[in-house]
RNA sequence: GGGCGGUUAGCUCAGCUGGUAGAGCAUCUCGUUUACACCGAGAGGGUCAGCGGUUCGAACCCGUUACCGCCCACCA
């Protein structure tokens, strides 16, 4: 049509598909050059804060981050939109490790053959510093690209000065109260990092495992005769199956290396069969056999009688049970490896080792006197050796020896009894190397009495977690809580504010000043090496963000506790549940004058998956990148998939066809607009008021719209992200484009000038409200939708993302005209279905009659004949009181529409529709009729449930009876 | 060994407080109706894992069984 060119298109015209490659950085960067992310400050406004979960500053964003990322997003522009004074504070993580890794791998790489150790611990930090400055925060421009509105003029690392100074100054406090102590425990040891790490970087991973037997020779006794016991074993019914005369007590371990530092064997105090020899001494049955050592055979709970011979070697130092046990009993505890779990090098001689530790054995008493560090029980021959390698020479001298346990074979041959056995390993969750347990110095967090108030929290409710059944795992957590060790053996990261004197004497202070001071003017101080766990200051990051230790910030007081944090479940331990006892102690206090939460919920999201349910990662090949994503179909695309898809579940399966058809969302709207464009429905000025509206389909797409945007607030404030995505999904698409684009199209073609000019006012004010209410989710395309129409209408006050949230009153709800548009597009849709199943060439324009119609719908039908014979294909529609001959008909409520169509279809194709429909219709009624001559039912459920099915029953009936009488007109017809 | 969760259409999953089973994709049929083929119209497809119980009424609540995940845990 001349349309366009009377109006003076196309210039402005939008084209036919939106290009985000080309709008998206636009975008993006008009709205941060704009100040659009920072916080209105408004002090009437409501704070809202969200502190993002700070990615690795080595990371890239993965679909983990796009996820997380959105959701955060998603609700940030939720709640600016609302007016809230909203701020999401960004930044990044130091990662000790990750972080350390990445620069040794860049040296090793460069070949100039420098190393960690090399340059030394001053000019790697640098290094690592350099690298940063450099490299980076990659993330930070990635998450641009997805539209993350963050502040990020408040970007912070967990390593700048004034991170650094709060993770000093809790450290301090900490300390001085206690709750942080340096001890010697055993620790779990990375041999590959060489560094103590916690519980919680234990991945405990089931491998394949042996488990060999031996036999520790009891020692001689006093007079030189050999010992001796009568062995018993019995069965369950007590019938003995086993008695022999034995010098030895068979050992079961599944890591013979470690023999070398057992300190004694224990057996259970009600293990009948070993009562004879507890008490006395046996020999471990490797080394050099002049200066083999005696070990008492002591009793304990914790041997299981029923498993392997229930007499257990206990290795303090190389096991975290036997630990336990050799405290419990005053067991000396041997280190036998060095920092990169080799067998140990250095400490005594071996033989001098071994005297004082065949001392200690009969005095046990001695041992808590006497450091037994430098007590080095690797003999010459294994110094040095690998854990595997001694394992395995362990077994074989011990094999040649004769003093392994025999078995006879299958084959009829003796063989030394080793049993396959699955065992729980533990792993290194970066280093992927296997855990040693050590023994060493570290600095711990008395966490048990910091959980007690982040336990209350949650149970009071303070914090709650959504959905609401993880406080459950955040219990089991923190009620079986170990010490938290915090130190590391690393370069990178915060260095321990501790100082040591020559005398050892440990002085903990802010800075090196206040530490001489409390050493006094004479001493000569050292600095603790060690660097702290890098979630030691992740768990101070809701407050050190925002200006902590500095109470009187502003953003501080304002933002402080956040609104909700958003994780993934995996980092409840770690994250979760440090920030809360941190926040519970040192965040800003409340009226009751106690530290609050650090937030207020606890939005825990899916992991992201792949098709078949994999992690995804890159050594499967798996992943995807979210980056090639939102090149391939753009960030709204990518973000409005990931709300759809983040019910409240455990994961997330994501597949391409998913994007695409969100991507395919987009263009709709994108062409939906566009139609709106073209017929002048753009930006019309001002608000719009239900009220003055005069046009059924523009009254009932104002309540429909309502009804959509309700619902995806209530989503949203429920954090039910795919519900309000799905709500204004199904608006849009279904009801918006499908139905109501559709429905005024004969308007805006027609001659009423006065509503041609309130539609296009209700249609333009309508896609706005649909900007809106998308832009959470497709930030993107709805600014530059709300941007391009502007051009030709009024000027916009302003970006979108800034406007106001859409609310409605009750005046928005029209029930009059919701039935009669309902009426409409039933009346449509039923004329479509019987023509496409008795299969009317869609083209083809057929007449129709309304037979029996009433006043009201009548009247419908008048008002509505237009646009129904448009999207029916009919070339006339009458209102007839008899049923006219040749017509096909079908049920519409009250009435009945008749399809003059016979000619045109196979009159038994139609018969078999009807009976199909009546035959249903049918089995409902007698279910309905069933239930309502039930006693009980009537009786008993709501009288508005019974009065629905007593409706739906007459309802029913009559739709029967019309049926019932096309059918019998199709009989007529043959 | 403890804890959590899953089993619903061919596939991937929704289904909030019990009241006529839904979506997307896929499939089939039709369609060059001037916003959109990244589209439109229509259709087919489900004993809601099994069994038992509570209830007038169960995908939903309770019990139990069977698979399948995940987390935690010290069985040498």
């Amino acid at each position: 049509m001349a349309r366009s060119l009377f109006y003076g298109y196309p210039p402005a015209m939008l084209d036919p598909r939106f290009d985000p490659a080309e709008a998206e950085p636009r975008i993006y960067q008009r709205w941060e050059a704009a100040g659009c992310f920072k916080p209105s400050m408004d002090t009437a406004a409501e704070p809202y804060c969200i502190v993002i979960p700070p990615p690795n500053v080595t990371g890239v964003l993965h679909m983990g981050h796009a996820l997380n990322h959105t959701l955060q997003d998603v609700l940030i522009r939720f709640e600016r939109m609302r007016g809230k004074n909203v701020l999401w504070q960004p930044g990044t993580d130091h990662a000790g490790i990750a972080t350390q890794m990445v620069v040794e791998r860049q040296l090793a790489e460069a070949g100039k053959g420098e190393s960690r150790a090399s340059l030394g611990r001053e000019e790697f930090v640098k290094r690592v510093w350099a690298w940063k400055e450099q490299s980076g925060g990659q993330i930070v421009g990635q998450d641009k690209r997805l539209g993350i509105s963050a502040d990020w003029s408040r970007e912070r690392f967990t390593m700048d000065d004034g991170l650094s100074a709060a993770v000093r100054k809790v450290f301090v406090e900490l300390y001085n109260e206690g709750l942080i102590y340096r001890d010697k425990r055993l620790v779990n040891w990375d041999p590959k990092f060489e560094t103590a790490i916690s519980d919680l970087e234990v991945e405990n991973i089931e491998t394949p495992g042996r488990m060999w037997h031996f036999k520790y020779p009891l020692a001689p006794k006093e007079n030189g005769e050999p010992e001796t016991y009568t062995y018993v074993e019995k069965d369950e019914d007590g019938q003995i199956i086993l008695e022999e005369e034995r010098d030895y007590i068979s050992i079961a371990t599944t890591r013979p290396e470690t023999m070398l530092g057992d300190g004694a064997v224990a057996v259970h105090p009600d293990d009948e069969r070993y009562k004879p020899i507890v008490g006395k001494l046996c020999e471990i049955p490797v080394g050099p056999k002049e200066s083999r050592r005696w070990i008492p055979i002591i009793t304990d709970e914790y041997p299981d009688p029923d498993f392997g011979s229930g007499a257990v070697k206990i290795t303090g130092a190389h096991d975290f049970n036997d630990y336990q046990v050799a405290r419990r009993n005053n067991i000396p505890l041997y280190n036998l490896m060095d920092s990169k779990a080799r067998m140990r090098s250095d400490g005594r001689a071996y033989a001098e080792s071994a005297r004082v530790a065949a001392d200690l054995a009969k005095h046990p008493e001695r041992s808590s006197d006497m450091d037994v560090s430098e007590v080095n029980l690797v003999p010459d021959a294994y110094r040095g050796l690998d854990r595997e390698e001694a394992r395995q020479k362990v077994i074989d001298d011990i094999t040649a020896e004769g003093l392994a346990v025999m078995v006879t074979s299958d084959d009829g041959e003796r063989v030394p009894l080793v049993e396959d056995k699955p065992i729980m390993q533990p792993f290194g969750d970066r280093s992927g190397v296997v855990i040693e347990p050590l023994l060493t110095d570290q600095w711990f967090v008395n966490a048990a009495e910091l959980s007690k108030e982040a336990r209350a929290a949650i149970e009071d409710g303070r914090t709650e977690f959504r959905p609401e059944n993880w406080s459950k795992t955040y219990f089991n957590w923190l009620d079986n809580i170990e010490p938290w060790c915090i130190s590391r053996q690393l370069c990178w990261g915060h260095r321990i504010p501790a100082w040591y004197d020559d005398k050892g004497q440990i002085f903990v202070a802010e800075d090196e000043e206040s530490a001489q001071k409390l050493a006094g003017a004479g001493a000569v101080l050292q600095r603790d090496e060690d660097v702290l766990d890098t979630w030691f200051s992740s768990a101070l990051w809701p407050f050190s963000t925002l200006g902590w230790p500095d109470e009187t910030d502003e953003h501080l007081k304002t933002f402080y506790p956040g609104a909700v944090l958003v994780t993934a479940f995996d980092i409840i331990f770690f994250w979760v549940a440090r920030m809360m006892m941190m926040g519970l102690k040192f965040g800003p206090k409340g009226e009751d004058g106690k530290p609050m939460v650090p937030f207020k919920h606890v939005y825990i999201h899916a992991l992201v998956l792949d098709e078949k349910g994999q992690k995804m990662s890159k050594s499967k090949g798996n992943a995807m990148d979210p980056l090639d994503l939102v090149d391939e179909y753009g960030a709204d695309a990518l973000r409005f998939t990931m709300a759809a898809m983040a019910a409240m579940g455990r994961n997330i399966r994501l597949s391409k066809q998913r994007v695409e058809g969100y991507r395919n969302f987009s263009t709709k709207l994108w062409n939906a607009a566009r139609f709106c464009q073209m017929n002048e429905c753009q930006n019309w000025d001002g608000d719009l008021d239900p009220q003055s509206l005069s046009q059924p389909v523009n009254r009932w797409i104002v309540g429909a719209l309502a009804t959509a945007v309700t619902e995806t607030t209530e989503a949203l404030e429920a954090y039910r992200f795919n519900d309000a995505a799905g709500a204004a999904y199904k608006f849009v698409w279904n009801v918006f484009c499908d139905w109501y684009l559709e429905l005024i199209k004969p308007l805006l073609n027609g001659g009423d000038e006065a509503a041609k000019a309130e539609t296009r006012r209700t249609a333009a004010w309508t896609l706005d409200q649909v900007f809106k209410l998308l832009h959470p989710f497709m930030p993107f395309v709805t600014e530059e939708l709300w941007d391009k129409l502007s051009e030709h209408g009024p000027a916009r006050d302003g970006f979108l993302m800034l406007q106001p949230w859409p609310t409605f009153g009750d005046s928005a709800h029209d029930p009059a005209a919701k039935e009669e548009m309902e009426w409409v597009i039933d009346a449509i849709s039923e004329i479509r279905s019987v023509r496409a199943d008795l299969g009317v060439n869609a083209g083809a324009k057929v007449p129709m009659a309304l037979v029996n119609a009433d006043k009201t719908i009548a009247a419908r039908l008048e008002a509505h004949r237009e646009v129904i014979e448009r999207m029916a294909r009919l070339d006339s529609a009458l209102i007839e009181t008899e049923m006219p001959d040749g017509a096909i008909s079908t049920v519409l409520g009250s009435s009945t529409l008749a399809l003059r169509i016979a000619d045109l279809i196979d009159v038994t194709e139609a018969k078999a529709r009807l009976d199909k429909d009546l035959k249903s219709l049918d089995k409902e009624l007698s279910g309905l009729a069933k239930k309502l001559a039930n006693e009980n039912f009537v009786a008993k459920a709501p009288a508005e449930v019974v009065e629905e099915n007593r409706e739906r029953l007459s309802a029913g009936k009559a739709r029967l009876a019309k049926l019932k009488s096309a059918r019998e007109g199709l009989d007529r017809l043959s």
